[in-house]
DNA sequence: AATGCGGGGCG
DNA sequence: CGCCCAGCATT
């Protein structure tokens, strides 16, 4: 496999300015602008910045608004910052000489994993494997990866497959053969050119037909966050609880009055549903008796409780369902025995076990 | 583990 | 236009 890779990488190789040297300056400036970029937009800025900064010492003695005037376009300007920094610590603190190593590479700013072994193994042939996303593809599809690649789990496979994989000699090219293959023949999903590819008869996701469902990835539900305020409203040893309406989360499910925060400070707004809901014109002091988090699918909600003491005597008509124009919602007084009878949510439920144990406490 | 950080390419 | 791409630092 190593030598189909190496002997493809020998005569398809792009022909590209950072690949003309192994000066450690040249070759970390290329992977800075290559970080989350794509070589057709780094490329015009890469021998317009060397000219302008042709040694990492006149970079250290840039002005920073110089340097960043000429990032402007790339995006991600903390890399520029970054880079500046790099700059300073390499003259002042190691003698104008770059680390020259995986190790001692990790410790400037800007340097990560990736960017860490690809100049380690590109400059000084140190056997460290990367891995950025034509590697993740790559790998994913060759050894038919099924786990996500986004988790932490998924991109322990991956890296340790590419560990596994990296060898002794060549270890740059070895690399960049890889990055290589996924940026101009592993492509994204359907643009796979298989046909094309030296390790096709490698491929397990091809042998599969699954080279297009590769690497798989959890699909990015954009998890909003929401506050739920909710009002415990006790007369007696009796709560208020409502009816959620049919359709939408948790329809038809019972809780204590809840509203979902809007600016409002969550205590006002407790206090505002508990006057609603137990039809009074005015609340006793809100006593918070709860904070806690509930990830659902697409939503991570928490839920602020806060308890009311109600002073109206009225409070026998638990097994009627209420109806009037102020509450759409049914809603009955109940005892916590009666209340964990009710069908909830099992958020519902564990705010309402906070209840308990700080009325519980309360009491004691 | 989640989030912010740009800009380019795609359909 | 919205969606996908995907290293590093920070929290």
């Amino acid at each position: 496999m190593h030598r189909r890779l190496l002997s493809w990488f020998d005569r398809h190789r792009r022909d590209l300015p950072w690949r003309r040297t192994k000066d450690p300056y040249r070759v970390w400036i290329s992977e800075m602008m290559l970080q989350q970029t794509q070589v057709a937009t780094a490329l015009p800025y890469y021998e317009k910045f060397l000219a302008a900064f042709p040694t990492v010492r006149r970079l250290a003695a840039a002005k920073l608004d110089d340097v960043l005037r000429h990032w402007a376009g790339l995006g991600y300007y903390a890399r520029a910052r970054n880079m500046h920094r790099a700059a300073k610590m390499i003259v002042e603190e190691l003698g104008g000489e770059f680390p020259s190593n995986r190790e001692g590479l990790l410790k400037l700013p800007g340097i990560g994993p990736y960017s860490a072994a690809a100049i380690a193994s590109i400059v000084y042939d140190e056997p460290a494997a990367v891995v950025d996303g034509n590697v993740i593809r790559v790998i994913s599809r060759l050894f038919g990866v099924p786990k996500d690649v986004t988790s932490t789990d998924g991109k322990r496979t991956i890296t340790g497959w590419a560990d596994a994989l990296i060898p002794t000699k060549r270890c740059g090219d070895f690399n960049q053969a890889m990055m290589e293959l996924g940026a101009t023949v592993c492509l994204p999903g359907s643009a796979a050119r298989c046909d094309d590819c030296p390790l096709h008869g490698n491929c397990r996701a091809l042998a599969a037909g699954a080279v297009a469902r590769l690497p798989f990835k959890r699909k990015r539900t954009k998890v909003t966050k929401e506050v739920h305020v909710v009002a415990a409203v006790r007369r007696g040893r009796r709560w208020l609880a409502v009816q959620r309406p049919q359709n939408g989360l948790w329809g038809g499910l019972w809780e204590l009055p809840t509203a979902v925060a809007d600016d409002t400070v969550p205590a006002r707004l407790a206090t505002s549903l508990a006057k609603q809901y137990a039809r009074q014109r005015s609340a006793s002091q809100p006593i918070r008796f709860c904070k806690l988090e509930r990830v659902l699918s697409h939503r991570r909600i928490e839920f602020v409780g806060f308890r009311f003491e109600s002073n109206s005597q009225d409070c026998r008509n638990d097994a009627k369902t209420r109806q009037n124009s102020a509450t759409p919602q049914p809603s009955r007084w109940l005892t916590l025995g009666q209340l964990r009878a009710l069908p909830m949510s099992t958020a519902m439920q564990a705010v309402i076990r906070e209840l308990e144990q700080a009325t519980a406490l309360q009491k004691a």
